[in-house]
RNA sequence: GGGCCCGUGGCCUAGCCUGGAUAAGGCGGCGGCCUCCUAAGCCGCAGAUCCCCGGUUCAAAUCCGGGCGGGCCCGCCA
């Protein structure tokens, strides 16, 4: 097997280049078809070398240049101002394009050289709270990640950490032990919307107006992290509660996880313990004699290129309490499977869906390794993560660690006007404790509610439930690809109005186009026309559309590559978008059905798109839908 | 004070890693296209000092340096 197309006639082009005497010559794609599919500029870097001319350089490779028998690279010529441009015979280009699309659709997403063991940690949501779209943004990021490295052919392992033992969970627990909240929300509510809408921000409240509250806080926080309190029962109870809510919507969203982590298990299995033996080993920690870190053990950072200019790192408080930070090291140190401690996993039944949860009474699922280990954190928590990285890498783990840093999602002004908040710039910070936040159900309800409208006056006969049924699908694809068709490096600004269009850059564009396609194939189907065939070759000379659709199907496997080497899910979304719009060019002026000698190498086309864009928009987590 | 990220038509974004041929898409504006595979679409028009200055280069939105503007981080919180 030769692999993808587009990667012989890669390396042809520069194996060509090379027998002519071009030294360590560059292929790249061009950027427009009207110069072919490839192009080297090699000739303007030997020009600068050698002092001549690039396009004399250019003619002169030309007259060298021998193209493989039988290559798709029909024709090769210079270019102003010294482009040594490849044009394929875009007709048998074409028919290699579709037919092996059509015998192995999956192919075009294998990459080799990628990692073949992978973690990916996302979402995270402390579990006191419903997911707002803040968390919603790493659940769609993480969860991107995964299906593309799974596609990729990696083993991965999604992991959701639980931190069911921080002061976010004696704010939860004060509100109902001691201000006589119910264990049950009202009747409709979602627990987790009332834990986070009604509990934490009552609690919040009057701890700032009473200092009495404030004390008994800090008395159930130091409990609840003594396995066998009442307090630790109970909190363990409760996250477990709202975890069950939150997980309804990851999982409306398209996420599943193989494993929930509770750090309340972290630090009981000794895993913390033995990065702390490990770390004492290297060296990398000391005991604070005096100052104002006094009692406390600190990550020495003295070696550190930058954080060394800041203070050394608390793990271990004066109390003896172990930091964030301290068990999150930990914790990296078990994903990267360096540790010889074992955190034990049991399946437990979750509102219907079995989950395995770490447990200490569970069971070893065995030893495990990984090639990369990525973490969805927002850009907020570079420093510890950096911290957590510089560790690892003190203590001689193997293995990649990637801090997937992306940016915090805050409220355009006029959406923070709409939750009743005077906003004194255009942009507003969301807050759980002022409830200026969007939840992500809300977000997705009122998607829906629009996609419903729409579909019901576009379709009047279809039911109800249909009408449902595909607004639901429409509404997810409209929210994740808002999600992810922003750079990971970028702010995303939220505004409800504009989050709620369906037409244009959105989600539903691609989703349309997959149907446009299904259609014709459905069509063609109930009019016997035929099958799809693997082999059509055009009957003449391709139309422009036709050949950028083409090329754009072709490419896949470069982006694919590009996409696992960097994790840069956004050429993803890119390329996702470019070839429904270069479908959506060719549907309009091509037609399929009834074009006469056309016909079967259209529909094979047809047939070839439907394949690589459902898989891509899989990859995006967008529903992907016969009609609308 | 130190560090990180962002700055592209009126607005929202892509392109930057890996420099290359007219800077791409959407929203909004104006004008067109449904006796033909679903118009959640397509086509056309108007609209850009790619934040500024300097450097490197045959070539800079892209790389380097310095500014300016916006955001974030530097806690015995998580």
């Amino acid at each position: 097997m030769e692999g993808p197309v587009i990667r012989r006639l890669i390396r042809e082009a520069s194996e060509a280049l090379e027998a002519a005497g071009l030294k360590d010559p560059k292929v790249t794609l061009t950027k427009s078809v009207k110069f072919g599919l490839l192009t080297s500029t090699s000739s303007f870097e030997e020009a600068r070398r050698t002092g001549v001319d690039p396009m004399e350089r250019a003619r002169s490779v030309l007259g060298q240049l021998r193209l493989p028998e039988g290559s798709l690279l029909e024709k090769v010529e210079a270019a102003p101002p010294g482009y040594i441009n490849f044009h394929p015979s875009w007709g048998e280009l074409a028919r290699a394009v579709v037919s092996e699309v059509l015998a192995a659709p999956d192919a075009y997403f294998r990459v080799e050289d990628g990692p073949r063991e992978v973690v990916v940690e996302h979402t995270s949501v402390n579990p006191n709270k419903a997911l707002h779209i803040g968390h919603a943004r790493n659940v769609c990021i993480g969860d991107t990640i995964a299906r593309v490295m799974r596609k990729a052919g990696a083993r991965v392992l999604v992991i959701n950490y639980v931190d069911d033992s921080g002061v976010q969970m004696a704010e939860l627990l004060l509100g109902f032990r001691l201000l006589g909240y119910p264990l049950e929300p009202r009747e409709g509510m979602r627990f987790d919307e009332y834990c986070g809408d009604v509990v934490y921000v009552e609690v919040n409240r009057r701890a700032e107006a009473d200092p009495e509250v404030e004390r008994q806080r800090r008395e159930i926080a130091r409990r609840i992290e003594q396995r066998g309190t009442e307090e630790f029962e109970q909190a363990r109870r409760v996250a477990l509660m709202v975890l069950r809510d939150q997980l309804k919507t990851t999982s409306r969203l398209g996420a599943t996880y193989d494993l929930l982590v509770r750090e309340s298990d972290v630090v009981v299995t000794g895993l913390w313990a033995e990065a702390f033996r490990r770390m004492k080993e290297a060296g990398l920690v000391r005991f604070v004699e005096e100052g104002p870190k006094k009692g406390c053990w600190v990550v020495d950072l003295s070696g550190h290129p930058v954080l060394s200019k800041e203070g050394d790192e608390v793990l271990v408080k004066s109390d003896g309490a172990t930091t964030y930070v301290a068990r999150d090291i930990a914790f990296a140190m078990w994903k990267m499977g360096a540790s010889e401690t074992r955190l034990l996993f049991r399946r437990i039944e979750l509102d219907g869906q079995t989950v395995t949860m770490s447990d200490v009474e569970g069971e070893d699922l065995g030893p495990f390794r990984s090639d990369l280990v990525v973490t969805v954190v927002d850009s907020r928590q570079r420093r510890p993560q950096e911290v957590v990285r510089y560790a690892l890498e003190r203590m001689g783990v193997k293995g990649r660690y990637v801090h997937y840093s992306y940016e915090p999602v805050a409220l355009s002004r006029r959406s923070a006007e709409l939750l009743g908040v005077k906003a004194e710039g255009e942009v507003v910070h969301m807050s759980g404790r002022r409830g200026l936040y969007f939840k992500a159900e809300e977000v997705l309800d009122k998607l829906k509610e629009v996609a419903a409208r729409e579909t019901r006056a576009r379709r009047p006969d279809w039911s109800e439930e249909k009408v449902r049924e595909v607004a639901e699908a429409l509404a997810v694809g409209a929210f994740r690809y808002g999600m992810l068709r922003i750079e990971s490096d970028r702010q995303i600004v939220f505004d409800l109005e504009e989050s709620l269009r369906l037409e244009g850059d959105t989600g539903p564009y691609l989703q349309y186009s997959v149907v446009r396609a299904r259609k014709i194939l459905q069509k063609a189907r109930e009019a016997g026309i035929g099958q799809i065939a693997p082999d059509r070759s055009p009957p003449a000379e391709l139309s422009e559309h036709e050949l950028q659709l083409v090329r754009e199907l072709a490419v896949t496997p470069l982006v694919m590559e590009e996409v696992v080497r960097t994790l840069y899910i956004r050429s993803l979304v890119t390329h996702a978008r470019n070839l429904a719009m270069r479908f959506n060019e060719f549907y309009e002026r091509c037609p399929v059905i009834g074009s006469g000698e056309w016909e079967g190498f259209r529909l094979s086309l047809v047939g070839a798109y439907d394949r690589i864009e459902s898989r891509l928009l899989e990859l995006l987590g967008i529903p992907v839908l016969d009609e609308i």
